[in-house]
DNA sequence: GTCAAATTTGACCAGACGGTCAACTTCTTT
DNA sequence: AAAGAAGTTGACCGTCTGGTCAAATTTGAC
């Protein structure tokens, strides 16, 4: 787990044994997930405690007392966000085909903005506004895990498997291709002039980006006969 | 002009003649500048009409002199974004070769984000939080611009001049590609590992994503004897 | 069953914020 | 130069918000 907080262990969770008792992880869980929902569509400013309680369907005082302050609690959801973000990643490895590997990472990144939308919004509010709580794990965590997979772009490259392409904004296009179907969704659904994002939608959108991306890497389609 | 503000005439521009007097409009321009970077830094909820007033270096009293209200002057500001935004699909036209026009326009996205990142951050906060201020708009001037955008695109596609590519997805990852530069620099910064995007930066970004498009699209280099 | 720890909750507070206003100064017109 | 219009500004106000707290209640270990 990240550590975002540096008084992250709450009250007691630190003091007994770690199981912390049914209430309050069952009560934290469901701040968690009401304060997400409500970071997502206010941010960190236009949010209230008093939004958050309501609905969490808890007494504001509630959340003072599990969380602390408003902040705390905000970098609890933060949290959870950052760790779902890094983990689309595994796949891709260089014993991988890029179109496998990367066609694989855009199909993850897609169902995760079509599955967790909140959490993409709370995460792309934080970056908007300069990422204050989060820009020393960016450019630590973050930046490590993509110099990591730079190589693996590289090697490919090397081996012909696709052009040679700019692999960190490779990947910047990537994650923008993807997080604007669940950050920008209400200027999708009016161009597209629908209400809702169905699965058909997003099925759309993963094959139009794929074959982009695919194509344009010239990444051509594995073949078992090649190796 | 597109009229967001009901009441958008300001006291007495409407009254007398146009021209509102020199120091009216200087000052509004002054305060249109500093709310919208306030804005853009942190967000409608989050900035205080103090310090947009700090930021003009103006009492505040003076900004609601001339604009009313904060969500007035929010309007006044997104208003100014909206024009902007429209301009730069002009080039996509079917006389054009795919080449040219979205290479055109990838090329005037990126120069937009570079020159005036402040205005598209509004803009991405704005539609982050749903768009309470211009869904209609959304709905109406943006959706209407792509329409007619849509026959162009599909026009190449059966003059075989471009692969088979869903129009308006297309258009989604050419947004989401261009804006990312300005919307989330704080994360590209973090990973490039510079303090800054300098403008070779933007080169490079600029032909990465001219190419992943053009190519992953199925766009050959115009070529004068093809016609 | 006892009792201490954990949890719940309504009432309350201080500060910040958007907005108002009346007194005052500067500009423009004739 | 007179006078009304336009612009300036500090002081002020009601409301909302994050946070506190003490009293009451529930839980869990022995």
């Amino acid at each position: 787990m990240i550590a975002l907080n540096k008084d992250d262990l709450t009250k007691k969770e630190a003091g007994s044994n770690g199981i912390a008792g049914r209430v309050r992880q069952a009560n934290q869980a469901r701040i968690l997930a009401a304060a997400e929902q409500v970071f997502a569509q206010r941010g960190f400013a236009g949010a209230t405690m008093a939004e958050i309680a309501a609905a969490a369907d808890l007494p504001k005082a509630n959340l003072h007392y599990y969380f602390g302050t408003k902040e705390a609690l905000y970098l609890a959801v933060l949290e959870d966000i950052l760790a779902l973000w890094l983990d689309a990643t595994d796949g891709i490895r260089a014993d991988r085909h890029p179109a496998v590997a990367l066609g694989g990472y855009i199909r993850a990144k897609m169902a995760h903005s079509r599955t967790r939308p909140l959490a993409s919004k709370v995460f792309a509010n934080e970056l908007l506004h300069g990422a204050p709580h989060i820009r020393p794990y960016l450019a630590l965590e973050l930046r490590r895990r993509v110099e990591d997979k730079v190589p693996v772009i590289e090697g490919w490259i090397a081996q012909g498997l696709m052009d040679r392409v700019d692999a960190k904004h490779l990947f910047f296009s990537l994650w923008a291709m993807t997080q604007t179907y669940a950050d920008f969704d209400v200027q999708i659904r009016a161009v597209l002039g629908v209400a809702t994002l169905d699965e058909k939608d997003f099925s759309i959108a993963t094959e139009t980006v794929i074959r982009l991306i695919l194509k344009g890497c010239g990444i051509a389609l594995p073949n078992t006969e090649d190796h």
